[in-house]
DNA sequence: ACCTGAACACCGTTCAAGT
DNA sequence: ACCTGAACACCGTTCAAGT
């Protein structure tokens, strides 16, 4: 054989990192690899099968720091945080990662690894609160981010009016969010007590 | 004149209605006026203005349904908890709605209206992880009820087992991750405590 | 099994020229 | 000022045919 299926997924990411999402065409992923643009569906059904499977990589070693001996909630809903701390990295690693993962996170919310690992520690209120919490957040830095670079190049004065954000202020900026949430999960009240061990389906 | 900006707009919306945010392209717009593609270019410099021409046109009348008689911090919270519902019912209101609003207000984050007057009750942070939950849990929502209605028209039997999600069921998740924050918004700590007024920049 | 060649049915955007 | 006609440079996806 001549590609695998993960060739396609790492040439898409090769694409993704030149030219964004956007840029990011079957036609693009296809000439990367030498090949005619039909030959990628021998591969991978449809470009949003793909998008799943680089969504899938980009998430891939997202690990808690942290062992889990969870006895007090306190402990959980700070391994939760630490969670989506790594999610948040892993995603801002990579060019427009988080819009990749938020797309293909949307259609299975649910049904991801992070999120029943989040659902364990606090909750799956908790999980998705957090979760949707972290892909919005992301998703916003890696636009303004982005947004400043090209102000930058095209040299537009309102940047600096309008967008006077650096990576630090908005590493503060998720950090006050996740102080609110983890806070109200702690806050006891309506926030469900995750049981210790798993939930009831594996599925 | 023969048509106006928000002619085009009204256009716009009507094309998304039919045909989903996939399916509002310019092409579609300029035919459902009855008017060569290039036409559109003189009312509007590009699709994505369009669209947040659109996304500005779904949130318009999102208002808070009590007066600003902010005493309490618990009294402000509980406004911005209306004030996201409010937003939510109006993005679930037109079809793809909370995608395009998701999409044209990550350009420009801090500087919505409605941000502003989330702000003015529960302080900056408070505001933005309101609102990208909201934002987050709301494009989440269509989606799966957009699958729902797509699967029952395949007559998918797998859509009951993954998607055995309803409106009302979305309705309450939505509500717990609202109890959890606004509970962490109350908990004090870091949250910041927003002034009674205005806050210095009115820009 | 994997790929080519070629097509189908689309896109957003630009721009001279008309009225 | 507003629009037409026509083009430019792209898309995702399909499919007979080759090896």
């Amino acid at each position: 054989m001549r590609n695998s299926r993960s060739d396609v997924v790492a040439a898409a990411m090769r694409v993704l990192d030149t030219h964004g999402l956007e840029g990011c065409s079957m036609r693009r992923v296809a000439a990367d690899l030498g090949v005619q643009p039909g030959a990628l569906y021998h591969h991978v059904p449809n470009k949003q099968t793909l998008l799943a499977l680089m969504a899938d990589e980009i998430v891939a070693d997202v690990v808690p720091d942290a062992d889990p001996h969870t006895t007090t909630s306190a402990r959980a809903t700070d391994d939760a945080v630490r969670l989506c701390r790594a999610l948040r990295d892993a995603m801002l690693r990579v060019r427009d990662g988080a819009d990749v993962v938020a797309t293909a996170a949307a259609f299975r919310l649910g049904a991801s690894r992070v999120e029943a690992e989040l659902a364990a520690l606090v909750g799956p209120a908790g999980a998705r609160t957090l979760l949707l919490y972290t892909f919005g957040h992301a998703q916003s830095t890696q636009t303004r981010l982005q947004a400043r670079v090209f102000g930058a190049l095209v040299g537009d004065a309102d940047t600096l009016e309008t967008g006077d954000v650096d990576a630090t202020a908005l590493d503060i900026s998720f950090t006050e969010g996740l102080a609110i949430i983890s806070c109200g999960l702690l806050g006891g009240g309506s926030a469900t007590i995750p049981h210790s061990g798993q939930s009831e389906s594996a599925g």
